[in-house]
DNA sequence: TGGATAGATTGCGAAATGCAAGTGAAATTG
DNA sequence: CAATTTCACTTGCATTTCGCAATCTATCCA
């Protein structure tokens, strides 16, 4: 058996946060879903840090679990299924964005662009409002 | 042997972030010592979610080992360790912050007070500021 | 000096991860 | 329309990490 709900730690955020993202790579598949516009099990499979189809497979399954993505069938093409965040994976864009400012600011080989980091120190707030308007546009 | 430096997956800032705290605990123990002003080893033990002390160790070397936290004699007590955040640790705190707003909004359960989320509401810069100086005021 | 406390380290079973190969349903090809 | 390919997984199994309990060394205090 290994079918216990996973019994919350504590009442804090943070904990809580981590309780559903707090691993290796749930947090890149909701990136490639939310920041880079991926939609189907191949493309998040072709992720450059190479997840395992098998882990991949759990993730989604956890995170559609929890309400953060829904999947359905794709009209063009009945094998593959589109998978989309909901509302609340969306809401993690702040968070999200936060991380990459952090990352790119400490990580001396970051190959992140130059421009996203200056958007975000002259508008923070437009900047997140165009990726979440960005990131809408691809619900159900 | 287990002592490769951990190659790094990719270029993107959210995996080098991950690769830092891309687990269950790394980022409860940033908490206590940003969030909660705890200092001293065996008050990171106590923490609600009950971390082992093997794992908290591991935790604290490798946090060391990156930068972002620093460790010295405790002047009043030879025998203690005074852990400190770096300015690269206190940098995480705007996205500690999103996520402690996400965690809030989101979790039906959460023990976190009202007053968190009205003041990030109304104050976001103000309330990270704020937490920002009293976190600096524990610096070595 | 003797006992308690602090900050770990060690041993070991359990769980998570990673890789390769396989499966069944749906589409495409000839 | 049969054969092949593609897709989204699933399975098996070796490796790694986790987590609990017990133990260790240095320091402090009475």
């Amino acid at each position: 058996m290994a079918e216990t709900p996973d019994a919350r730690r504590s009442g804090c955020p943070i904990s809580y946060a981590l309780e559903i993202f707090g691993d290796r790579w749930t947090l890149l598949v909701l990136r490639d879903l939310l920041l880079k516009g991926r939609q189907h099990y191949k493309e998040l499979l072709a992720a450059e840090e190479g997840i395992a189809s098998n882990i991949l497979s759990e993730r989604l399954r956890r995170l559609e679990e929890r309400g953060l993505i829904t999947k359905r069938r794709d009209p063009a093409d009945g094998r593959q299924l589109i998978y989309s965040p909901t509302e609340t994976a969306i809401d993690l864009l702040p968070m999200l964005i936060e991380m990459t400012v952090w990352g790119i600011r400490n990580d001396p080989m970051t190959a992140a662009p130059p421009e996203f980091l200056r958007r975000f120190e002259e508008d923070r707030e437009g900047l997140i409002e165009d990726i979440t308007a960005q990131a809408r546009a691809m619900l159900p």
